[in-house]
RNA sequence: GGUGGGGUUCCCGAGUGGCUAAAGGGAGCAGACUGUAAAUCUGCCGGCGACGCCUUCGGAGGUUCGAAUCCUCCCCCCACCA
C-alpha cells in the first residue's frame, strides 16, 4: 500500500492532480513533497495538524518531506479563502515565529540524517528583483485566469477588495514550488483545500519553466460535526506549544471530541491501524469515551511525548473518575488500560499554583481566588460563577459570593477549585 | 481628486439628546439533563470588596443640566464618478 492510498484511506485527501502520474511518482522510490507553513504566529495549532501528519506519513513511507516556512511569503499574506486582509507582520516577527515552528515540526517529523528538510522561502524571495521577476515569471500568468480562481473569488466579491500585494501571493507560491522542483526535485506540493489555486499555479509554472510534471494534493478543511472549524475553543486556538496549551489541556481538548468525530479524528491524528479504528465505529454511547481517551492519549503522545501523555491520562483519571479501557478497543495503543493499577502517582498535571499559608490565614474571598488562579477572567465573572452555582471548593458548591477561603478549607495540604464541571485548579499550600 | 454612505460592546447588527452598560442574533460561560459527547431548556454575558461607583459607541475638541446620539477638525473604510 503506498502513501497516497494510506492518506486517502485515513481521510487526508480532498483533491489531487493527475492521479495516475502521481502514483507513478510516488512509487518510483523516495519522492520529495512539500507543504508551506505560515509564520504568522510563533506556534502552530491543531488546525495545522492535518498537513503535519501528512508529512509524517510521507516520511514513514520512505519519502522525503520538506517543510517550507514562509519567511518570504509571510511578509505578503495569503488572501486565499480569507474574507479580510491579514495584518502585515514585520520581518522580526517572522524570524521569531520561524524558530518556534521549526521546533514544533521536529516533534512530528525526524529531521536528522537529512530525512526531512526545513527551508525558508525568504532565502530566495527576498532577493528577487522586480523587473526580472516580472519578465521571468510574471509573463506566465494570465490575469484573466487568476481573477477567476476560487481562492480570490471571495475577496473580489467582498467589500474589502483585494490589494495588489495579496494578488501577487499566487505567483510567489508558484515560484516556491518551481524553486523546490529545481533544487530538490520536489514535484509534489500539498496543502489545505484553500491552497488549490496556488498549488495548481505552481504545477503550471513548473511545467512551463522546467518542462516537468508536478503534482498537488489538497486536504479537506476539518470541521467538527457541529460545523465549527476544528481547533478553536473558548480560550482561542489549541496550540502545539506546551507553553501556550499545556499537555493537560491538549489532552482534554481531544478527550472532549464529539462522538461523531472520534473515528475521523483517530484516522487523521493518530497512527493507529485503520482496522482497529474501523472497529470503533461499532461502539455507541458512553462506550465511545474509551476511544476518546485513546485518541487523546495518542494525540498527546505524538505532540508532547509519551511521558506527558501518561501524566495527562493519570490526571484525567484522578479528576474525572477512574475508567478501565477494554483491551479490545484500539489494542495497538500502549495507553495504560487499567486505571486502578496505576493511580497516577507522581506527575499530576492538573493546572495548579502555590499559595502562601499566611495569606490563607488572613482569609481570601473566594471570588478573588477564582480570579487570581485564572478560573475566572475577572472578579465579576467569578462572582457570576458563584452566583450561578458553578463554583466548587473541594467538591462542595460555594453558596455565597461572600465566602472567605481560609485555613479550614485546606485538605491534604491543598485546595481544589472547580469552575463548572470541567475546569479544575489545584492550589498547593506553602507553609 | 469629486460626490454620497459608513466606523457601536468578542463578531454581526439596532439605536439618532435623558427611560441606554446600549435591542436582536451568533459565539462564550453557568445550571438542569448526561457519558468530561451532542441536542434541548433556563439563567448570565464591560469593570469594581458592588442595591452604588467607574470606563465604553473610530480619534481629539465643543454645545448642553445631560451626548453613542448635535457641532468642528482629524483618521480609516466603502460605493459611484474622475
Amino acid at each position: 500500500m503506498n502513501v497516497i492510498d494510506t492518506l486517502r484511506e485515513r481521510g487526508f485527501i480532498e483533491n489531487m492532480t493527475h492521479e495516475d502520474a502521481l502514483y507513478e511518482y510516488i512509487e518510483s522510490g523516495a519522492a520529495s513533497c512539500y507543504i508551506g507553513f505560515d509564520p504568522t504566529a510563533s506556534s502552530l495549532h491543531v488546525g495545522s495538524l492535518v498537513p503535519i501528519m501528512s508529512l509524517a506519513h510521507m516520511q514513514r513511507n520512505g519519502h522525503h518531506p520538506i517543510a517550507l516556512v514562509g519567511g518570504g511569503t509571510g511578509l505578503i499574506g495569503d488572501p486565499s479563502g480569507k474574507t479580510e486582509m491579514r495584518k502585515l507582520i514585520t520581518k522580526e516577527d517572522v524570524e521569531v515565529n520561524k524558530a518556534g515552528i521549526k521546533k514544533q515540526l521536529s516533534r512530528f517529523i525526524e529531521f536528522s540524517d537529512n530525512r526531512a528538510e526545513l527551508v525558508d522561502n525568504g532565502e530566495w524571495l527576498t532577493k528577487l528583483g522586480y523587473i526580472d521577476f516580472l519578465r521571468d515569471i510574471g509573463r506566465f500568468f494570465s490575469v484573466n485566469r487568476m481573477i477567476k480562481a476560487e481562492s480570490y473569488r471571495l475577496r473580489l466579491e467582498s467589500d474589502e477588495g483585494l490589494s495588489f500585494i495579496e494578488f501577487n501571493y499566487m505567483l510567489l507560491q508558484a515560484y516556491d514550488f518551481m524553486k523546490l522542483a529545481e533544487s530538490h526535485n520536489c514535484l509534489l506540493q500539498m496543502g489545505g483545500s484553500d491552497q488549490w489555486g496556488n498549488i495548481v499555479a505552481g504545477v503550471d509554472l513548473v511545467r512551463r519553466k522546467l518542462q516537468k510534471t508536478a503534482f498537488g494534493i489538497t486536504f479537506p478543511l476539518i470541521t467538527t460535526s457541529s460545523g465549527a472549524k476544528m481547533g478553536k475553543t473558548a480560550s482561542g486556538a489549541v496550540w502545539l506549544d506546551s507553553d501556550r496549551t499545556s499537555p493537560y489541556d491538549y489532552y482534554q481538548f481531544w478527550v472532549n471530541t464529539d462522538d461523531n468525530d472520534v473515528c475521523r479524528f483517530l484516522s487523521l491524528f493518530t497512527f493507529l491501524p485503520m482496522e482497529e479504528i474501523e472497529d470503533v465505529k461499532t461502539l455507541e454511547g458512553a462506550d465511545l469515551n474509551s476511544a476518546k481517551s485513546v485518541l487523546a492519549y495518542e494525540a498527546t503522545k505524538i505532540c508532547h511525548g509519551p511521558e506527558a501523555a501518561r501524566k495527562s491520562v493519570a490526571s484525567a483519571l484522578a479528576n474525572f473518575g477512574n475508567r478501565n479501557i477494554p483491551k479490545g478497543i484500539l489494542p495497538s495503543s500502549d495507553i495504560q488500560r487499567n486505571g486502578a493499577e496505576n493511580p497516577g502517582g507522581s506527575g499530576d498535571t492538573t493546572p495548579q499554583s502555590v499559595l502562601e499559608k499566611s495569606r490563607l490565614e488572613a482569609g481570601i474571598p473566594a471570588f478573588k481566588l477564582y480570579h487570581e488562579v485564572g478560573l475566572a477572567v475577572s472578579g465579576s465573572a467569578a462572582r457570576r460563577l458563584i452566583e450561578q452555582g458553578g463554583a466548587y471548593l473541594n467538591g462542595n458548591r460555594i453558596e455565597s459570593t461572600d465566602y472567605i477561603v481560609g485555613p479550614a478549607d485546606i485538605e491534604n495540604n491543598e485546595i481544589l477549585l472547580k469552575a463548572g464541571k470541567k475546569k479544575i485548579h489545584k492550589i498547593k499550600i506553602k507553609m
